[in-house]
RNA sequence: CGGGGUGUAGCGUAGCCCGGUUAUCGCGCCGCGUUUGGGACGCGGAGGUCGUAGGUUCGAAUCCUGCCACCCCGACCA
């Protein structure tokens, strides 16, 4: 027997990590605080990687990649960034193990292997990459750099959550070197808007963008550019950065160029990043009571077609039916799968890919065979229906971009109705303790922003690009050029 | 790192308070048969150092002590 999922309004933290598990996409690892992402989660990951990969390349960027160590004295270097990170890092300190006489069959570390210089293992890359951009960076025809890798990372977390926090992740980071401030923060802009049409059209996730209050942004960045989703419990969740940094880790790593004129300057940076973190925020913005919810842009396959049968022979026949529709949608351009396994009946297979999220299911049994019909059903709004075979494919290619449509409204209009715009604190606490996201008015200054932290558990989520409004800050009183989001968050 | 909790088969659990044959039940797994339009059923079978180390005892899953791991709530964070 199946076990049933947690109803999302019962037990919302309890619901996500039965969605994951049951969903076949990522498990906890007996590696502290480390998860193992199963194929089915992995397929969607790639989907991610594949579109972002493309967008990244349209826009003139390449892929490389950097040591996963640095040493210690590079990590230092860029004495913010060192700082925010120093917490949380794996720190490499021998190179050998040997046998344990005491104990027999285990091993030691071998003391004599110790490091003369600690490694630490990469939270972030921005040491490791600006150290080599030191010996690529002469002139400012070397300028701009625009990379960016796929990789791993490591920060110590004391408590983790799958997918949203776990000690080890996957991510892209990218790293911009630029000879001008201007060039660097038209980059930044750039990927942050990258980041949010990425994640409403291709994912079907509304987000914010906006900037991050000088508490919240990246330590070691001169202004960090953020997107931030909401999730169904009235949390709000960070989905990706885009840092400006400034000449912040040129100065640190002594990174100068020649301009036309021959004259020496430091060059600007920026870095930005999205993680496997985007998988939490898939899950827990479609999720329902009955699993995932995919877009089909992100689905491994978009259709799962379930035969209905007596025996072999029945199958034979089914498959011999449905043989050119599989044809067909894969010449469309889409992946389909035939559950033809004979172990498990169609009531558990339906429930199956239910939880998995496959957007689309077809179903065909005996009836279809004789009145050349089949039964196609859409998981975004668990309807279905019975149509004639002819007009297959034409349904398809309808759902495929309806599915993805009405998932992107659905969680537009989730954001809008919880978007609430608070005058006073008494106003403000009441609608944090609601959920969703809260306008109001700050005065800009960290002592407010830290007041209201401590007393509602809520931050500033992001700082509107545009101004929008002034006014009275709701803890101090005192001037606001602006009312920005705030919000209790992941 | 503070506060609370849990560790029994691949997973979920009963037993523990009040020590006593061969450690309970369900799912899953293997075999055979019947089923198959919304999570199938019958019969047979395999699978356990009861987290770990020590102590108390004639006897420990059960009582005591140390250690380890995981979960929840804080602090920290993408």
């Amino acid at each position: 027997m199946f076990n049933k999922l947690t109803k999302r309004s019962e037990n919302y933290s309890k619901w996500y990590n039965e969605l994951v598990v049951m969903a076949d996409l990522a498990e906890t690892s007996s590696v502290r605080g480390c998860m193992v992402i199963k194929p089915y989660g992995y397929a969607i990951w790639e989907k991610i990687q594949q579109e972002l990969d493309l967008k990244f390349k349209e826009t003139g960027h390449y892929n490389a990649y950097f040591p996963l160590f640095v040493p210690k004295s590079l990590f230092e270097a860029e004495e913010k960034n060192a700082e925010g990170f120093a917490k949380e890092c794996a720190v490499v300190t021998h190179y050998r193990l040997k046998n344990d006489e005491k104990n027999p069959g285990k091993l030691k570390v071998d003391e004599n292997s110790k490091l003369d210089e600690e490694l630490i293992v990469r939270p972030t890359s921005e040491a490791i990459i600006w150290r080599t951009y030191k010996n690529w960076i002469q002139s400012y025809r070397d300028l701009p750099i625009l990379l960016n890798q796929w990789a791993n990372v490591v920060r110590w977390e004391m408590r983790t959550r799958l997918f949203l926090r776990t000690s080890e992740f996957l991510w892209q980071e990218g790293h911009t070197a630029h000879a001008t401030k201007k060039e660097a923060l038209d980059e930044t802009k750039l990927i942050v808007d990258l980041y949010a049409n990425f994640v409403e059209n291709f994912m079907g996730i509304s987000v914010l963008s906006g900037l991050k209050s000088e508490s919240e942004k990246f330590a070691g960045a001169e202004e960090t550019y953020c997107i931030e989703s909401l999730m169904q419990d009235g949390k709000a969740l960070q989905a990706g950065t885009s840092h400006f940094l400034g000449q912040n880790f040129a100065k640190a790593f002594d990174v100068k160029f020649a301009d036309k004129d021959g004259k020496l300057d430091h060059v600007w940076a920026t870095s930005w990043g999205v993680s496997t973190r985007l998988m939490g925020a898939l899950i827990m913005s479609h999720g329902d009571d009955n699993g995932l919810v995919l877009p089909p842009k992100l689905a491994p396959y978009q259709v799962v077609i379930i035969p209905i049968f007596k025996s072999e022979d029945e199958l034979n026949e089914i498959s011999e039916y449905i043989k050119p529709l599989l044809n067909e949608i894969r010449n469309n351009g889409y992946s389909v799968k035939f559950d033809n396994r004979l172990n498990f009946k169609p009531g558990y297979k339906f429930n199956e890919h239910e939880i998995k999220g496959v957007p689309i299911r077809i179903t065909v049994g005996q009836r279809d065979l004789e009145q050349k019909t089949l039964e196609i059903f859409r998981r975004d709004k668990m309807i279905k229906k019975n149509i004639n075979f002819s007009e297959v494919n034409n349904e398809i290619e309808f759902l495929i971009v309806d599915i993805q449509n009405e998932l992107l409204k659905k969680s537009q209009k989730f954001m809008n109705d919880n978007i609430n715009i608070a005058n006073n604190y008494q106003e403000f606490k009441k609608m944090i303790e609601e959920g969703g996201f809260v306008l109001a008015h700050w005065d800009g200054t960290s002592e407010s922003e830290e007041k209201i932290k401590k007393e509602t558990k809520a931050t500033i989520r992001t700082i509107p690009f545009e101004k929008n409004d002034s006014g009275k800050c709701i803890i101090s009183g005192r001037k606001s050029e602006c009312r920005v989001y705030f919000a209790r968050s992941y």
